[in-house]
DNA sequence: AATTTCCGCAACCGCAAATTA
DNA sequence: CTAATTTGCGGTTGCGGAAAT
């Protein structure tokens, strides 16, 4: 048993940076063999290169190849990673499946380099996706701000509990993060807090899938039945179509994005007043007063280049 | 203007899984 | 079935350019 010796430790193969003359005479030697590569270990011989079989994969599949997407990534593009890493981790020839035209190394090397420290900023574990305890934290949150952020990210534990590959929960779950580090800018929270706990144990009543919390007449403002569409809610025709295209059968992560969907749909009913809940519904009508000015919530992914998250992450810097 | 430090990215390395003989 | 070989993956390194001093 064991393994042949690789010809990369052959210290006459050429190693580091690709000239043009190779990158052309790889891509000459593939295309006319019309894509057919066969032997990796005996394609530099045949090719005329002077480099391991191993080299000349990762050259054409990470730069080379014709599909490959150039350019830097969109904001639809990170939050797929975002969340598709917050169910995945480190899978990131899973993750890359997802993205046309993005290699793994590409994602694998956006996310070390930029939304890894991105979520440090945020207080967010990039590993766990949970919060960071407030001394690992790289910023302070005000004191408010800092209550409320773990209601959020519980809701994204619970998404990712699910270990499926779809991402719609935990895009809402993010997207709830942040929409709270915002309104934690605010005064007074109760009716926040208390919306969304019973918003959890709306989750709960319909999945199963956060156990235990809550009273039944908090539960009772949150019925379905009160939800309704608010088109203009951030992103919410990007989920609407994520969700659409999901077509993985069993539970679901649809399901769970499907009920994330409801509690960011019913954050913004309070929001417009569209909704009277029943009972006593003074924790949603003061929701609404500090949802209501966040209606016009820009691309919730562009908090270093939006001068509007920017503003809001300076301040908590400061605080 | 010169030097140092930082950062992003392409490429490498070792291991494990998959495939082949 | 087993050993040999190939392929794929994820962590890490180091080069080169940009930013800071």
């Amino acid at each position: 048993m064991g393994r042949s010796p690789c010809c990369c430790h052959d210290a006459s193969v050429k190693k580091g940076p690709w000239t043009e003359e190779e990158d052309k005479a790889l891509v000459e030697y593939i295309q006319k063999r019309g894509g057919n590569v066969g032997s990796w270990r005996g394609l530099p011989k045949a090719a005329g290169l002077n480099r391991c079989g191993k080299s000349c994969r990762l050259r054409w599949t990470n730069y080379l190849r014709p599909d490959i997407k150039r350019g830097n990534f969109s904001d639809e593009e990170e939050r797929l990673i975002i969340s598709l890493h917050a169910g995945l981790g480190n899978k990131w020839s899973t993750i890359a499946t997802h993205l046309e035209g993005r290699t793994d190394n590409e994602i694998k090397n956006y996310w070390n380099t930029h939304i890894r420290k991105k979520l440090m900023r945020m207080g967010v574990d990039p590993v766990t996706h949970q919060q960071l305890p407030p001394d690992q934290t790289s910023h302070h949150l005000n004191g408010t701000a800092a209550a409320l952020l773990p209601e959020a990210l519980h809701w994204a534990a619970a998404a990712a509990s699910l270990g499926s590959l779809d991402t719609g929960a935990l895009m809402q779950a993010l997207l709830l993060q942040q929409l709270l580090q915002v309104i934690g800018s605010n005064n007074d929270t109760t009716g926040l807090i208390n919306n969304l706990a019973a918003a959890k144990a709306m989750q709960n009543s319909s999945g199963g899938i956060v156990p235990n919390i809550l009273l039944q007449d908090q539960i009772n403002y949150l019925q379905p039945g009160y939800l309704c569409n608010t088109p203009n809610f951030p992103e919410q025709h990007v989920m609407q179509q994520k969700m659409t295209n999901d077509t993985s059968p069993g539970m679901s992560s649809f399901t769970a994005a499907e009920m994330a969907d409801q509690l960011c749909n019913t954050a913004a009913s309070f929001a417009s007043h569209d909704v009277a809940p029943a009972g006593d519904w003074s924790p949603a009508r003061e929701f609404a007063g500090l949802l209501e000015p966040m209606m016009d919530l820009p691309d919730l992914c562009s908090l270093e280049s939006d001068s509007f998250w920017k503003d809001i992450l300076d301040d908590s810097y400061r605080l």
